[in-house]
RNA sequence: GGGCGGUUAGUUCAGUUGGUUAGAACGUUUGGUUUACACCCAAAAGGUCGGGGGUUCGAGUCCCUCACCGCCCA
């Protein structure tokens, strides 16, 4: 084995083995109780991101755990077709390299040049994760815009437009100017920006003055068609029903009272452009105003603005609009402003709230069932605080808007009949017109939503709507991994469609990951460059590193901050475990009974033997309750330290003295006990470190070259029972416990004095009584070397007869003859300093027990526990006063 | 404006239903090459748990309040 672990060597190879030998394919036909998680399928034009991988390597650990605890584990991959993203992708492609827009080529070439851009250079994040080691079975990759998925889509809408809940309306919707296409709600994104407010004078008609509006948007008054005021409003209560001249266009609009104005904002007189903002347009149909649409779909104004502004771009209009109404002399005043700007999710840049006709899903009655299934407990959100998010956005949701203007995606299953105009929904083309009886037909041009695929993602990987063997076992899947930014985009509505199509809810858990920042807080951003490539960070640290790194460092529920120096610590982690099997591999071959205990009594075992057999029982729990607890950062921390601070530090350490010995049974037992710790803790760690668990895992022997970890069984924890047989017991653990201080206080001594591990003393030990002295005899040889002692005496009493160094511990007092380098006022200072500490504890104590209300209502065994340890101490404290009096 | 989360060692974070004088990793200091590992070992220093108030025999933990940071919704 090479002296460090090479991740490089051992990652590529395994994974191509395991997909090779179909470890990741899930048997429809198994009869073991299925474990299934859908991926949250990334972008087809997206590239791995450390987000990616912390999720992914999250359901990994799902997936080879529950594989590892009998489950038949389902893991289905693949990508979402990202109409937007996509499509702008390629539009700037072919801008770029041939100077074509995608009108210049018509919808059905433009459509061929996606499909070949996507099956050249798409979905390279599939390949990406299996450099993370992910276990999808990749036979049931997924597309959304497969055509098995195609149908379920269909199938859908026009399920859901017979039963009206999807329609088509005129509303006012958030328009993308740059991607040309409406959005939903959520797709906007809100920044505060400083702006300006602008106090317009409207004239009135009849020439008696005029009233001031306020506006953010001074090009929007060129659509004005009337003027609010609150009903009440004293100010303008005689002005209602009178008529403005709207300035520039020298229209007349009416002015009309409506509760929605706030009198106390502004003038309280507001501009009513109903065709460009929301509540402008309630107020326009309350009013039955005129509509007016003012802009070109790509953010330019039209005809209908006035011929000066015709064509011009929003932002330059604005210009234009406060510089005309300057020299009319109708700007009253212009504030400094700061406000919320919707922009869009994808194109980033500010979206305009726009009259248009679009089809919407009817939310609410959908919602009801969802909010239920979340209520009582059938689904489950980890952390749990989500679930308020969640019903607050569900309690007050809004129809969904869900066509788009765009090429890319699943177009609208409606068709217009061309001799009549009637509109049609349906799976296919249909014949004949119902109305006219006419055979021509145009379909939408609309695509829909992408969202409106993946809310049925659960589902129709597995066939939906055909009812396949594969939907019948599969679904509902278990566990939903995914980042609480989509909460409101996916995981709500799949939850909704999953009740109304399949009449059950898509997944039991929902597990919310953390945000990835950079190492400054900051969020991680293209623009910002501080977002590392997980494939480098591979490369430099090993697929283990990374994963356990990721794991370790996410706090539930909180942000996570990272940089790929963090990896040092699941690289470092690797190299320690790769080491630990080094070493034991030159002590000889496995042991042939390392599998099982049984056999072994306590008085075969060394206390550290049973102190190690102890501490990996809780290990086993601790794992497993971590894992059932969607506590993966608890996982890799117990992980850590058992192997680190406890198996190598102290078990690893304690066991050279027995492999160095001539006792050939007790060298035996020992490499049993190792052994068959070291199989419980790869396996434990496998599903977080699949590479390196692998690997060591055959380096061991514990498995034929043909075999695999991933085919282990989960470790399970032995019982009260057999730990007392074994002496893997509390009173084993706070007894090694206590012999490790005693170690370390010893050390302690000799680092004082600079003394190093190679330079051997012999060590005298007074224990505090018999059965610490019978329990310090058990294993001196261990003892010996751990104290890095030539020899060492375990006696009643000790009567030093030089400078002697004295290291006092709960278990004895312990005494380095070190003649020429004890410092005197040295020993004192460092007794005293104990001598403070545990004088502490003891007036700590005291107190405690001095105090009527803790005696009289505080637990019995906390009482107890705190007279036990009231004794301790006294105890102690007197021994370290005993050796101050000596050295005095 | 409404809601949620955070504030613990120089840094990043643990801290289970309240019960030793609060732990880890990294960093720092000192020493080290011993049957694996310098991606290492040993030892040490370092915190009045954001401020204030309350409940309790007992509060990092529960309640109230304030401050600051962050996120979501309107």
């Amino acid at each position: 084995m090479a002296k460090a672990y090479i991740p490089a060597e051992v990652e590529k190879a395994w994974y191509a083995e395991w997909e090779k030998r179909g470890y990741f394919r899930a048997d429809v036909g198994s009869d073991r109780k299925p474990f299934t998680i859908v991926i949250p399928p990334p972008n087809v034009t997206g590239m791995l991101t450390l987000g990616h991988v912390l999720n992914n390597t999250l359901q990994d650990i799902l997936i080879r755990w529950e594989k590892m605890r009998g489950r038949e584990a389902c893991w289905v991959p693949g990508t979402d077709h990202a109409g937007i993203a996509t499509q702008a992708k390629v539009e700037k492609l072919l801008k770029d390299t041939e100077n074509l827009s995608r009108y210049d080529l018509g919808r059905e070439a433009f459509l061929e040049r996606v499909w070949q851009w996507k099956e050249q250079y798409g979905g390279k994040i599939i390949q990406q994760l299996r450099t993370i080691g992910t276990a999808c079975d990749w036979e049931r990759q997924r597309f959304t815009l497969d055509p098995k998925l195609t149908e379920a889509v269909q199938e859908v809408f026009v399920r859901l437009y017979e039963k009206g809940l999807i329609y088509k309306g005129h509303r006012i919707i958030n328009w993308c100017p740059k991607s040309r296409t409406a959005l939903s709600d959520e797709e906007v994104i809100y920044k505060e920006e400083r702006g300006k407010l602008w106090h317009f004078r409207y004239p009135y008609a009849d020439g008696s003055g005029h009233v001031v509006v306020a506006t953010t948007r001074p090009e929007t008054m060129l659509g004005d068609t009337a003027v609010a005021v609150h009903p009440e409003d004293p100010r303008y209560r005689d002005r209602i029903g009178q008529t403005v001249i709207l300035p520039i266009v020298n229209r007349a609009i009416p002015i009309v009272a409506d509760t929605f104005v706030d009198p106390a904002f502004g003038t309280g007189a507001v501009k009513v452009t109903p065709a460009h903002d929301p509540n402008d347009y309630e107020c326009g149909l309350r009013h039955k105003l005129p509509m007016l649409n003012v802009m070109n779909d790509d953010g330019t104004m039209n005809a209908a603005a006035g011929a000066d502004f015709d064509g011009m771009d929003r932002y330059a209009c604005r210009k234009a609009v406060v510089a005309r109404m300057e020299a009319l002399g109708l700007v009253a005043a212009i504030e400094e402003h700061v406000h919320q700007v919707g922009y869009s999710e994808r194109g980033d840049v500010a979206v305009e709230p726009r009259l248009s006709e679009q089809w919407f899903v009817r939310m609410q009655a959908l919602a009801a069932p969802a909010i239920a299934a979340v209520r009582d407990g059938r689904i489950r959100f980890h952390p749990h605080r989500w679930t308020k998010v969640y019903m607050h956005w569900m309690e007050n949701i809004r129809d969904w808007c869900i066509s788009r203007q765009l090429w890319w995606g699943h177009r609208i299953p409606a068709y217009t009949c061309t001799g009549c105009g009637e509109t049609v929904v349906a799976r296919a083309e249909p014949g004949a017109c119902p109305k006219c009886q006419a055979r021509s037909w145009r379909q939408d041009d609309d695509v829909l939503d992408t969202w409106f695929s993946s809310w049925l993602w659960p589902f129709s990987v597995f066939g939906w709507p055909e009812k396949t063997p594969e939907l019948s076992r599969f679904y509902p899947t278990d566990t939903l991994v995914t980042g609480p930014d989509i909460i409101f985009f996916w995981v709500a509505r799949m939850i909704m469609a999953g009740l109304e199509f399949m009449g059950d809810v898509p997944f039991r858990d929902v597990y919310f990951t953390s945000i990835i920042r950079d190492d400054s807080g900051r969020k991680m951003s293209k623009s910002l460059n501080n977002s590392p490539d997980p494939i480098d960070v591979v490369d430099t640290y090993g697929a283990d590193a990374l994963r356990f790194t990721i794991i370790y460092i996410a706090p539930v529920g909180q942000d996570i901050r990272y940089s790929n120096e963090k990896c040092e610590l699941g690289r470092n982690f690797a190299n320690k475990i790769w080491n630990a099997v080094r070493f034991r591999l030159r002590q000889g071959p496995l042991s042939p009974d390392w599998d099982s205990l049984r056999g072994l009594q306590a008085a075969d075992l060394r206390p550290d033997d049973r102190w190690i057999l102890a501490r990996l029982n809780s290990t086993v729990r601790a794992v497993t309750r971590g894992l059932e607890g969607f506590r993966f950062n608890d996982v890799t921390r117990v992980l850590y330290e058992f192997m680190w601070n406890e198996f190598c530090d102290w078990y690893l350490e304690s066991a050279k003295a027995v492999f160095s010995s001539e006792d050939e049974a007790l060298r035996a037992r020992t490499l049993r006990v190792f052994d068959h710790v070291m199989g419980v803790f790869l396996r434990l760690l496998h599903p977080v470190m699949p590479f390196v668990t692998e690997e060591l895992y055959h380096q061991m022997g514990y498995v034929e070259a043909a075999e695999s970890i991933m085919q282990a069984a989960w470790p399970k924890a032995f019982d009260a029972r057999v730990a007392r047989r074994l002496g893997a017991t509390e009173s084993t653990v706070a007894l090694v416990t206590a012999r490790c201080e005693l170690i370390r206080s010893v050390r302690n001594v000799r680092a004082q004095y600079l003394i190093p591990d190679g330079r051997r003393i012999a060590v005298v030990i007074v224990p505090v009584n018999d059965e610490t002295a019978a329990f310090l005899r058990e294993d001196t040889l261990s003892l010996q070397s751990l104290l890095y002692a030539s020899g060492i005496e375990i006696r009643s009493a000790y009567q030093a007869d030089g400078p002697c160094g004295v290291a006092v511990s709960d278990l004895g007092t312990a005494y380095i003859p070190l003649a020429g380098v004890i410092d005197l006022e040295a020993e004192r200072a460092r007794l005293r300093k104990q001598e403070a500490e545990a004088t502490g504890f003891l007036t700590a104590c005291q107190k405690k027990l001095a105090n009527e209300g803790f005696v009289s209502r505080a637990p019995r065994e906390v009482v107890e526990r705190e007279r036990e340890r009231l004794g301790e101490i006294e105890e102690r404290l007197g021994r370290i006063r005993e050796q101050l009096a000596a050295l005095s």
